[in-house]
DNA sequence: TATGAATGAGTTTTCATTCAT
DNA sequence: GATGAATGAAAACTCATTCAT
């Protein structure tokens, strides 16, 4: 792919995750996309196969991207007190800085519609991997105290994303960085973890 | 209204229940709701303004009874830790039993159209509300320890809302009963509740 | 098939005929038939699955009473010079009436599309096998005299079908009944048929 | 035109002739014939004005060139009989040479469209006249009988025709060869030629 | 000349909604 | 009230043609 190809392939990207951001993805039209990203609306069907490709091509090169940092940062870690705070710090901080793929996540996670979910389901799959994992090797080290890993990963993950969802449907959203430390509070009890 | 008008009602809202449940609001055609619901496709409006009404009723209706459900047997209760571990079980038992609701519930949650978001958010409000509630008297009773009680129900409903979604995209799900006690001890040391 | 279906299903094949016959087949929107045929465009697609299929129907349709008519026709007459000269007038006589129809035929009868070749491909087949037919037994009775079944029909329908090529594309084209004799004289040379 | 030009414009237009006798002319992208020409897309309009010329050349090109070798074959000899069989050999061996060429006369010869129809007419007409000259030519020379230059020449052209279009349409076709004599045999019966 | 990325007009088809019966 | 045939607005997508390089 050369230079001006790959850019016009993001700032379509970019457009997408706005529109889709803002008027979801079912009741955002291909030509609102081109508009916003400033081309024609044929243009986008040299870069995607089609609107879903659009959204599937979203997922995959932005949630990668979000869980290729949450691994990046996680693994200059030790304790597994200090790799959940950090992927509760990672997570709050890249969807506090791409609002609008936060709000794509939190619209279009939960779609029926068994293409585009399976399309999706991988990078979220990746993420649920990855905390199942500090889970478990905490519990190994006998760092925290959990019956069920999976239950466990739910949990994490389910008030990360409830918050987040708090966050997105807020008109006037309070900074999430405060919000770390309660929520890390929580899991320190939840998990049984010693001071 | 007069009785059969009222069974009709609900038959249009069941079907449109199962039908949103399997195809998604959007990918859903009203002809495939009066179809399963057993009228023409014009009867549908005799009962509803449009296919978004059909959306809108369905939730003030299934989830006011949701909550009323929950609201009626957390009163029962006296303890912090016993209203809690209610709501955990009336939530999955409810959801378990009107699997299709928890469908619709986990999809279209997350509708971006402003106007079904506001619809939807009053009977989820309430059930916050409720959550709140009982975590604020649980702090003023010194039953429980919790810093935020915002952070706190995001928590407690998030944790709830992540099993339902695992449950609900797995085909062969376990059943949540056995998952209750562990979501609880998950619960009981986030809110550090003493034996 | 009740009685207003079908008259409008018939509505829409005479205005598809008229269509198709004056723009062409791909040059025609379905917009158009809708127009003619004094209906909405979504109409056309409860009597229709698609565009193809208006065109597959109409040949079927047209062709079908067309190989019928003469071949109701044929029967009436016991030698082979009679009967061919039953097809070719009733040949003519048809498609004279139905200038339309014999425009669309002159058209489509050589769509390279596969699909759309395939379902015209039947009702001609048809006729084809008709005239071989009457060649084959005037062979057999020694009415005619003929090489080559195959070829004769070849002749017999190019013949026929390269006079309706000009009469079509004529402006103001000479009646075809004057014609029936000339042609009727160039077969009975041409298959030796006796005086 | 310089030599270089020359070639690049019959390479187009033997892609064309390729790609309308494979998809047909409305089916076939001109991108399609680009790669087949092995151009850019912009270069096709280097050499012609836009699709609809292609078409109009092809057979400007083709078909000239096909009337042309008629011509050219047709003045070596001198009785009727032997014309008309020069015709029907020339015409069959020359299309049996060019399949492609055979099958987008085939198709398009009876477009709709009045510009093209307008450009085909062209090259088809002079054929049309040599025919029709040969024949009155054997009338005068009372070689032949026959009451109607136009009809004769409709049978004789119809009948080609129809061989061409049958051998076109068959998958695994007989070689032409062995019809010219059974189709020349059917041309003396009709035009009463002497043995 | 040659390229091929970009354009945007144009077309088929779907489906929520209406309304005559 | 109930029906379901008819409507027509709306939207995804295609592809002939252009033009900057």
């Amino acid at each position: 792919m050369s230079k001006p190809r790959e850019e016009k392939y993001h700032a379509i990207l970019d457009a997408a995750t706005e529109a889709f951001a803002l008027y979801g993805y079912f009741t955002c039209q291909v030509s609102k996309i081109a508009k916003l990203a400033g081309v024609a609306d044929g243009t986008i069907y040299l870069y995607f196969k089609n609107k879903e490709d659009i959204l599937v091509s979203l997922f995959s090169d932005r949630m990668g991207k979000f869980i290729q940092e949450i691994l990046h940062s996680v693994v200059q870690y030790q304790t597994t007190q200090e790799k959940l705070l950090c992927i509760i710090r990672t997570h709050f901080r890249y969807l506090q800085e791409n609002r609008s793929l936060a709000i794509v996540t939190q619209i279009e996670l939960r779609q029926s519609d068994p293409k585009i979910r399976e399309a999706i389901s991988g990078p979220l799959r990746d993420y649920f991997h990855l905390i199942e994992q500090v889970l478990a090797e905490g519990i190994e080290r006998e760092e925290i105290v959990l019956a069920d890993v999976k239950v466990g990963r739910q949990m994490f993950f389910g008030t990360l994303d409830a918050v987040i969802s708090d966050w997105v449907s807020s008109k006037k959203p309070r900074p999430l960085e405060g919000i770390e430390d309660l929520v890390f509070d929580l899991m320190r009890g939840a998990f049984r973890i010693k001071e």
